[in-house]
DNA sequence: TTCCGACAGTGGGGTCGCAAT
DNA sequence: ATTGCGACCCCACTATCGGAA
């Protein structure tokens, strides 16, 4: 198949804001599509690249090339071309992948280059993405939409299932099930302001500590464990405390969802930047961060010895789970009949006493459902706000190009000044993008060409999650998950939060 | 007819490994 | 040694479509 064919297609499922109409014309491409060469189609045009990772980035993409006058290069050869590129690695590294780069480019059109350079920036911005294209694929093999999603959420590849159902048929997807050993898209949650909303929207369900980690899938087959993290990466080789964990298990098959935390010497846990450092750091090279050391707390069971769990209720998984992980790897939970609501805050407030993230709730009786942000588990946090000053703002991209978008956040110093302490772009209604972006051109002193420095004059009520240190910003500290609530015209800059109100946010200092 | 679940899009900060400077 | 880039960890929120109620 042409690269031209993906390309024109792209375009045309950009071009419609229907979702229907999306799917038809996927389902169209796909129908053309030979198996064997469906892996690669269909994950293109669900936005990604089968390679994952390639080493190209948007700085090796900037640079214009003088495009093929005729569409001649094929889905095959583009593939090849971009797994090359992959596999370049040591000195001179950068100028080999710029070449080849610059090689693939030279031999597309312009339209071809388009699609190309979206494609492997990750912003295909065509409306469609995983979930539209698994519609197609089902459109296109006359299988339930369902079903297929279900094997792709099992088998854990779109390409995979692509080209097993457009060579055999719908009886094809009968051969995607859990697996040990291969990994399962995680269960995700929704949110909930409180956990009094989420005791109203779920009904009788079990509250789970929630932990501010990175989140593990555990697969156990024997002696062989292999870790995998929430987008499917294998960490197994970084893991040895998780491994040793699940290999002390009384059980000879399990897949494990759990937390992987680093915790002080008193239990509490660490700041999620000691975690991520710890989980992304190789063992094999010495460094004062291979030393933390790790602990896997385990809340969902998914398989054991032979047996599916996944359309168990939870309140079956968890209790499988219990008989088989010790009490010191399991999540503190809480189990609420009708109406124990000041049971469930006591709950949510002793979890955060314990420096924990919050609290998840989970409807008892509902199955894993793996790779969906089902309405079944609603996570609780605390939410903090400050009054912050907009000292600039960067222009938009996409649907908000035009648009002043991403804000520079400052709070007050006592000399008056204002020092910067993050940016946020999120909670922003078209409305509100509108009327900044009028406000701010007013303000402005100064318009460098990714957006406007402003005088010190608005201040927006923020909300966000917590505090963290930071070496980027000069106020040696960061909000995390900032997002604007609203603007304050009643509140002029002077009044606006300093950054000592700021720092008090900041975790108490533990013995690190 | 209205409501609401699911999705896509728009990016945020931190940290690592690796290659270039 | 330091810097820049790519990748991946955590994530919130709005707009939109289309099926459910």
């Amino acid at each position: 198949m042409l690269l031209a064919e993906l390309a024109r297609t792209s375009r045309e499922v950009a071009a419609t804001s229907a979702r229907s109409r999306k799917t038809a014309l996927l389902a169209e491409l796909f129908r053309g599509t030979a198996p064997a060469e469906a892996p690669v189609v269909i994950t293109y045009l669900a936005g990604r690249l089968p390679q994952r990772r390639i080493g190209v980035g948007w700085s090796s993409l900037a640079e214009p090339v003088p495009p093929a006058g005729a569409p001649t290069l094929t889905v095959a050869q583009v593939d090849a071309a971009l797994t090359e590129l992959g596999a370049v690695h040591g000195a001179g590294a950068q100028a080999g992948r710029r070449e080849l780069v610059e090689r693939l480019l030279s031999r597309a059109t312009a339209e071809e280059q388009e699609f190309l350079v979206r494609l492997i920036g990750g912003e295909v911005r065509q409306g469609a993405l995983d979930a539209v294209a698994v519609d197609a694929l089902a459109e296109a093999a006359g299988a339930p939409a369902a079903e297929v999603r279900r094997a792709v959420m099992l088998g854990g590849s779109l390409g995979a299932v692509a080209e097993r159902l457009l060579a055999d048929g719908p009886a094809a997807l009968a051969g995607f099930r859990l697996t040990v050993g291969r990994p399962v898209l995680p269960m995700l949650a929704h949110t909930a302001k409180s956990v009094g909303e989420a005791l109203d929207r779920l009904g009788p369900c079990v509250l789970d500590e929630k932990l501010d980690g990175i989140r593990i899938q555990v697969h156990r087959d024997g002696p062989v464990v292999r870790v995998f993290t929430r987008t499917l990466d294998e960490i197994t080789a970084r893991l040895p405390e998780v491994v040793a964990a699940a290999l002390a298990l009384p059980a000879e098959r399990v897949v494990l969802d759990g937390e992987l935390v680093a915790l002080d010497p008193r239990g509490r846990p660490r700041p999620f930047q000691q975690t991520a450092g710890r989980v992304g750091s190789r063992l094999d090279v010495p460094g004062a961060s291979g030393a933390l050391p790790l602990t896997p707390v385990f809340f969902d069971l998914l398989a054991l010895d032979g047996r599916d769990l996944l359309e168990l209720p939870t309140a079956e998984r968890h209790a499988e789970l219990a008989r088989l992980v010790p009490a010191r790897l399991l999540v503190r939970r809480r189990v609420l009949a009708a109406g124990e609501s000041a049971a469930a805050e006591e709950f949510a407030a002793a979890a955060l006493a314990r420096g924990q993230e919050g609290v998840v709730a989970k409807a008892l009786d509902a199955p894993y459902t793996a790779g969906r942000r089902g309405t079944a588990w609603l996570k609780v946090k605390p939410v903090h706000t400050l009054d912050l000053v907009v000292l600039g703002a960067e222009w938009g991209h996409g649907r908000r190009a035009g648009r002043l978008s991403n804000l520079h956040l400052g709070a007050r110093e006592p000399d008056g000044s204002f020092a910067m302490l993050g940016k946020t772009f999120k909670g922003l209604t078209d409305r509100l993008l509108d009327w900044q972006t009028e406000r701010l051109r007013e303000l402005a002193v100064e318009q460098p060409a990714w957006g406007v420095l402003v005088r010190p004059e608005l201040v927006v009520e923020i909300a966000f999650d917590g505090v963290q240190r930071s070496s980027r910003y000069p106020a040696g500290v960061t909000l995390r998950f900032a997002r604007v609530l609203r603007y304050r015209a009643d509140k002029s800059a002077a009044e606006a939060d300093t950054v000592a109100a700021v720092r008090e946010f900041l975790p108490p200092e533990g013995n690190t």
